[in-house]
DNA sequence: CGGGCGGCCTGGAGGC
DNA sequence: TGCCTCCAGGCCGCCC
């Protein structure tokens, strides 16, 4: 479900409730996540200490906890995390929920169970196997069409597989990279070997413009995403080519196109992108 | 090593 | 109504 723009919604809104609370309890109903839930470990990390800081790495939500401790939490497909009152009845795919002082229960619902939930030392977190390897943030300083450009040098992915693998940039999923193609007037099968300076350029360009967008609406609810309130985004209205087979393209109208890239829908303007 | 594919899961949508 | 198939926002491991 939930790419860069979700993520970082969720953590903007759980912000300013969850800083200062302490855990004060773990309660692992399912450990059957992409990963076993440790419990004990999470336990030893995170019991009794107050979040002190929010922080997002690609599509990770990261909680830091006193003592140099930090709750990772990666959503996968299907996961939710939202924030309620202690006394909520427990919902169904709550697998992990964390009770907060204050009568408040942090929870992790997640049908489809490809999310993932550990602690581990907050120094030396970016050597963790889950960020070893992950590229650069795309609504930092480090994201510019040379970035890029390089980190594709030597290679011949088709750009929109280039985009999706998080080597060279990270938080782009299925919607946002199909969307950076379509701002930037770059065809998805096109090999990253055969892109311009231009092109990177503008590609870079067209990502923090669709990211900044999605955040700014609230992220795309196209199922069930919410923010850690439960509301729901709006940017799946702005949305111009993904999920819009044979809809007209908002630029030049003709009918948008669906074709299938290792196994995922790719959409895009057959007249905007070449 | 790079790139493509299947697998992991469940639920919702659509066809019959 | 029910049953079946297909599809889904992510990621990893296996294979060539």
């Amino acid at each position: 479900m939930p790419e860069l723009p979700e993520v970082e919604v969720l953590r903007r809104s759980l912000q300013r409730r969850v800083i200062g609370r302490r855990i004060e309890h773990i309660a692992v109903h399912d450990e059957r996540l992409r990963e076993p839930v440790r419990t004990h470990q999470l336990a030893a990390r995170l019991s009794g200490r107050r979040i002190v800081a929010l922080r997002r790495r690609a599509k990770y939500l990261l909680l830091d906890v006193e003592r140099g401790n930090t709750l990772v939490i990666h959503l996968g497909m299907s996961g939710r995390v939202t924030l309620v009152g202690s006394d909520e009845p427990r919902e169904a795919h709550e697998h992990v929920a964390f009770l907060l002082d204050g009568g408040k229960r942090l929870r992790l619902r997640d049908p489809r169970r490809f999310g993932l939930v550990f602690a581990a030392s907050t120094e030396g977190l970016e050597n963790d196997r889950h960020f070893a390897g992950l590229g650069v943030e795309p609504l930092g300083p480090e994201l510019s069409g040379s970035a890029l450009a390089s980190a594709a040098r030597g290679r011949k992915a088709p750009v929109k597989s280039f985009l999706m693998d998080g080597r060279a940039v990270v938080g782009l999923g299925n919607i946002y990279a199909t969307e950076s193609l379509f701002r930037a007037g770059i065809h998805p099968r096109r090999s990253v070997a055969r892109m311009s300076r231009q092109s990177w350029t503008e590609l870079a360009r067209a990502i923090r413009a669709v990211l900044k967008q999605a955040i700014e609406e609230g992220g795309t609810t196209l199922n069930d995403f919410t923010d850690g309130a439960g509301k729901s985004g709006y940017f799946q209205v702005s949305l111009a080519v993904y999920g819009r087979e044979g809809d007209p393209c908002p630029r030049c109208g003709r009918p948008v196109r669906r074709i299938v890239q290792s196994g995922r829908a790719s959409f895009y303007c057959p007249g905007c992108q070449r």
